[in-house]
DNA sequence: GTTCTTGACGAACGGTGTTCGTTACGCTAC
DNA sequence: GTAGCGTAACGAACACCGTTCGTCAAGAAC
């Protein structure tokens, strides 16, 4: 229990048969919910229900849903793996670490889909950016494609993790795809019609690796944005400003 | 029972006061109340009312609210632009209709977050997907690259204006984040606080045209996926087109 | 012993998607 | 001309949902 000093939450109420609620008990019982049943099977009532209590309770711990979800998402980011400094080169460190962020994100049921729609700050959150700054600048990437390519990185994972995890989780989803795809006319859709295996194809983890490849040495090789007029601010050289007192 | 031809429905009762309901009225009806409210405020009942009905007459055209969104996203992507052919190089034109796909998506509350949740294959979605593998060909790019690039493509587009579309939509995520941001603490995240700016930066379009620069380089320039040994179907090289003629 | 704070919680509000059973209309066949 | 039929329309109900409100009671503070 690290904390810097937001007050911890206990009940003092602690009445023979029950264990005291808390903001850390509410989110791991609704981690293992989600896991359990899937994103549409988490609800806040499905959440007291298992902690032996009425929805209501909840609120003194969570502003509303929202809130749960994007605490259950810093606190499932805590399982990515962060490689080593210097323990091979950045480029596969890098590769590793986007990776484990996409199985986290991928291996629970809906995870990826709260992901997609909570921008993610907690501290687990914080870590993982500052450390794929960090590796991208020590590729000799400059600053701000630095920075947007931290955001573009973080936006693939999300995407990809959400878009796969859709189609797992409602085999009905992909077969409908694929009968789509099956019915395409030659005549009228080519090269669809000629692509159908290729597009289909490439499960598992080989394509999103592929991906991850273009969009590294993209961002690497690629242009460096023309700064646009208006958030002129000098030049951000490490230097930092002093806000502390 | 046939369905070569997609038989017209349209009710046969007419009732004096009513126009009858079809799938195209329930379509179009769905699509404005999202535009004048915002996905949170489209609901079936919500689309019954305006058409002075019950939900429960809905289900006569739709199999669910699910296929509905299926429904609105393609009628929606009739309003991307497709590029003339040889109107101008390749990859101008390959960015111009990204960027159309874009903005139709942003522009529409809450469209992009039905996208990231449907995976499109309506015939305006294959018409795009045509065009998108064509002008990849166009440019030089190998066919299972081709492929693989246009999924991530869209993948991308579609990701980013659900983003974008998020943040303005609840200007209190962004704010949130804003504050978050500015606590950090500058011993536990220096790279983080150093950036804060360039990572908040590249409002508009900029910051988005420069990520399709890159994915686009990436995937032009990038390297063959190397078909996984389970995907069977051997050759795959240059001559993918067999199916035809 | 009294007062105060606050976690817990039942009940209720106003929504949601979906299903079911029942109408009542328009068309076809007689 | 009318009987029958298929089916669009629809009201009611079901089982949920997130959130709010008022109340209760346990401990802390005095």
């Amino acid at each position: 229990m690290n904390e810097g000093a937001p007050r911890e939450i206990v009940s003092r109420r602690s009445r023979p048969a029950k264990a005291p609620l808390s903001r850390d008990v509410v989110v791991s019982t609704a981690l293992e919910i989600l896991e359990r049943e899937g994103l549409s099977g988490l609800s806040l009532r499905r959440v007291a229900a298992a902690l032996d209590t009425g929805a209501a309770s909840l609120y003194v711990y969570l502003a509303n849903l929202e809130e749960l979800h994007s605490l259950m998402l810093d606190r499932a980011l805590g399982a990515v793996r962060l490689p080593k400094a210097r323990s091979s080169p950045w480029r596969d460190r890098l590769k590793a670490l986007l990776l484990s962020y996409f199985r986290v994100l991928y291996e629970r049921q809906g995870l990826a889909q709260i992901a997609m729609s909570t921008i993610p700050f907690g501290p687990n959150s914080l870590r993982i950016w500052e450390m794929l700054l960090g590796l991208l600048k020590e590729g000799g990437v400059e600053d701000i494609k630095a920075a947007w390519g931290v955001d573009l990185l973080t936006l693939y994972v999300t995407a990809i993790a959400a878009e796969r995890s859709l189609r797992r989780e409602s085999g009905q989803v992909l077969r409908r795809v694929e009968t789509a795809l099956s019915t395409v006319s030659e005549e009228e859709f080519p090269l669809i019609f000629a692509f159908k295996k290729a597009l289909l194809g490439g499960e598992g983890e080989t394509r999103g690796a592929w991906a991850l490849d273009v969009i590294i040495g993209g961002i690497v090789g690629g242009p460096v944005p023309h700064r646009s007029p208006r958030d002129s601010s000098r030049k951000t050289k490490a230097r930092g400003g002093q806000h502390k007192k």
